[in-house]
DNA sequence: ACAAAAGTGTTGAGAGTACACCCATGC
DNA sequence: GCATGGGTGTACTCTCAACACTTTTGT
């Protein structure tokens, strides 16, 4: 039972002090959808262990700032763009998941309109690049398992929460909604069925503009209903 | 963009030394059913702060061991029952969260057959209490928050998972089940309903033995079917 | 007029919900 | 024989899945 153990708990007296502490980082999954493909931002390592392998975006926490503001400044560190979707994913902390020492990682993710994106193509080159979910290069650390848990989690929130138009800008086609499900799902969805679902929920509102693309007919916009709080 | 902070992430220079580190513990809800309830696991605090208020157990990570591992052996010190259901909860780590300093901490959630608790009631009387979900002392720390979120998360996993099976012993009887799911959902269940909607499962396997309980007709015992392994 | 994507309805199957009575046992 | 919880079936509603043709635009 605690209490006898010193290093058992917040329950007992206070004794961080004399024990060794774990590094702190906080990871972040950045997805967004290109070309009917949810992709992630990977950053391409320079230095050991795993140079030249494959991470995502992440550093130590400050002291001074919360779980959630870590993963924000991470986020707009690496995209420029605030006032993103973002969710605390899990927490890894596998004794050997970082070679050099104890690191244990929080790791949020966030779902970015693509048009949001001022692309910054050149800025480092090969060194910051869009992957896509379905091809990923080999990953540093335990990564690759962080990115599948990932896609984990989104397929399981989209069916009853409204994430999907994080990747959307605010007014978009049903047909764009229907690949962002389509990309998470990875399976093909009727179109006919798709929309009478989504917009029997009225979480929906039709606006009066159109969007052209290409010689057919044009798509009608929606946007989120403005009293669409909920997940 | 990330390189040109030091203090960024795992793919620049390992500085981790360089920056001071919260502390990192792991917090054990362990839940239980007795009487129709879902009871927790407090222990109630003799130091500052929150001195008298109530907190769900916990200690400080090894530098040796998995998050997971810290976890269960907090729950068996908490509990001295082994291979119970243990699943990660969240991560908290606001700044002010404990007014001591930084701690961030991981916490995961149990879940226990009342039965194979050896109630060690006299123990250490006072300090160790199963609380009722329903009706919790004032709690220290952002302990209060945890539980809640605790609460949510069973029910949404209860819906398309088998955890509701862990707070029963290996064999049961269908109300019993129906028990947990009405104390976990907090709302009643039709009988027909809920028997109809289990047996179509088929995860549920009729043994040839009753539960005698009382002075009316006895209830069929079932247990888990073999091959059940899904969630 | 043709190509290309937008838009639209009906039908059948299965799941969920509401609801009331008989059964086996101990006392 | 009575009190107590165990055990059972039916009818209605709603949701989900399958499926094909017309409409609007640019060229």
């Amino acid at each position: 039972m605690s209490g006898s153990q010193a290093a058992t708990d917040e329950t007992t007296t206070y004794r961080a002090e004399d024990y060794p502490r774990p590094s702190v980082t906080c990871d972040v999954v950045i997805l967004t959808l290109v070309e009917g493909e949810l992709r992630v931002l990977l950053i391409k390592r320079r230095n050991w262990p795993f140079e030249g392998m494959w991470a995502i975006p992440g550093g130590f926490l400050n002291m001074d700032e919360s779980l959630e503001d870590a993963a924000r400044r991470e986020l707009e560190e690496e995209t420029s763009v605030k006032d993103l979707y973002l969710e605390q994913l899990y927490t890894f902390g596998d004794v050997g998941r970082d070679p050099r020492t104890r690191v244990i990682t929080v790791v949020y993710y966030a779902l970015v309109d693509a048009a949001r994106l001022n692309v910054r193509a050149g800025d480092d080159a090969a060194d910051t690049q869009w992957c896509s979910m379905d091809a990923l290069p080999p990953m540093a650390f335990d990564h690759k398992n962080i990115l599948d848990y990932t896609r984990q989690r989104l397929r399981g929130k989209l069916e009853y929460t409204t994430i999907g138009f994080q990747l959307l800008p605010p007014e978009f086609t049903l047909r764009e909604l229907q690949a962002v499900y389509e990309a998470i799902l990875k399976r093909a969805i009727d179109k006919r069925n798709f929309r009478k679902k989504i917009l029997s929920t009225g979480i929906l509102q039709e606006t009066d503009k159109t969007k052209m693309e290409g010689s057919h007919r044009p798509a009608r916009l929606y946007r989120f209903h403005p009293d669409a709080a909920r997940e």
